[in-house]
DNA sequence: TTGTGTTTTACGACCTC
DNA sequence: GAGGTCGTAAAACACAA
């Protein structure tokens, strides 16, 4: 084995890679064996090393060179026979691999120059250099894609805990929506349950049961939605104390993001002047955005599931 | 030893500059 | 046309049974 320090003919700039990588020692011993005839027993590399000429002239020191056809020393026969098999693969040696690594980290495209001199002191053929590269460029894009998988893993995982928050929250608002409009219809009920003409008998239900019940059929509610100061001799709903029946419906629905509604006057009811009248002082109608249930549809349940229905679209 | 899965080397087809 | 990616074949290798 060379000693440590030695030159032993590989490039002098690639030893300095090497050696402020490795140490001074470990850096350059194993790589100057490739290139010390005679003296690299371990050198087990490719095809191109040396071609089959130069190993026919050299003696059968320069056979352990070729691993995968390490055979035992039979005669000129097993010779012959060895060096009229067509060549196989030969992987390159850990040390060639280093070297490669090293120059791979520091540039990971391959200039023609730089091919040509790796080549050379790797005592590979220039396209064995090139081949190296292109096969390590596609190992890197993968190591790479799996980083970035890890990422946005950990991202979606991040966004689906805060969409879960947002649906419990979700629910608990509408929970409460139920709730406090039961308790005002209730308190409807005893100030003026009997009075309650037909027409107003739909408000008898809960509006969120029954604007959710509607809005869940696909439908557009229509409600008779009037103003305070004619909607108290038609209803007493609505008379100027009490809170605003629909609105409170309307805002409550909207805070609890629920489907939408379209507010128009019930006006069956009424004469024609009546109606006239009433329209004119009617709200316009007020439209809103239906959501339905299916827009805060579940995300697939895993990050694989939902990376997969992306990318269907 | 053998079967099997993984890694590495090498190549052809196709694309881009 | 040179050099890139992509997909793949096949050799080399690792390892459990």
């Amino acid at each position: 084995m060379a000693a440590c320090g030695g030159g032993g003919g590989f490039n002098s700039n690639l030893s300095v890679l090497i050696q402020s990588q490795r140490g001074p020692c470990a850096a350059s011993q194993p790589l100057e064996a490739f290139f010390l005839s005679g003296t690299s027993p371990t050198f087990l590399g490719s095809r191109s090393v040396m071609s089959f000429a130069d190993v026919h002239q050299a003696n059968g020191s320069t056979r352990p060179f070729l691993r995968s056809y390490d055979h035992e020393d039979n005669g000129d026969d097993d010779l012959d026979e060895y060096f009229h098999q067509p060549e196989k693969k030969r992987r390159l040696t850990v040390d060639q691999v280093q070297f490669l690594e090293k120059s791979f980290e520091v540039e990971n495209k391959l200039e023609p120059e730089r091919k040509t001199q790796l080549a050379k002191d790797l005592g590979l053929q220039p396209r064995q250099v090139a081949i190296w590269f292109q096969n390590r460029r596609a190992r890197w894009k993968t190591k790479q894609l799996e980083k970035d998988y890890e990422v946005l893993e950990s991202s979606y995982n991040g966004l689906k805990a805060d969409y879960d928050n947002l649906l419990k929250e979700k629910e608990r608002l509408k929970a409460e929506v139920t709730l406090l409009t039961n308790e005002l219809l209730l308190k409807e009920k005893e100030k003026g349950g009997s009075e309650l003409s037909d027409k107003d008998a739909f408000f008898q239900e809960p509006p969120g049961k029954a604007m959710a019940d509607s809005a869940s059929e696909g439908e557009v509610s229509t409600v008779a939605c009037k103003q305070e100061d004619i909607s108290s001799d038609k209803s007493d709903m609505f008379d100027s104390e009490s809170p605003h029946y629909a609105d409170g419906v309307h805002s409550s629905l909207l805070e609890a993001g629920d489907s939408s509604y379209v507010f128009q006057p019930d006006q069956s009811d009424l004469s024609q002047d009546e109606e006239d009248n009433l329209s004119k002082s009617l709200l316009p109608p007020l439209v809103f955005p239906k959501l339905e249930d299916d827009d805060y549809s579940d995300p697939p349940a895993s990050f694989e599931d939902h990376a997969i229905w992306c990318w269907s679209y």
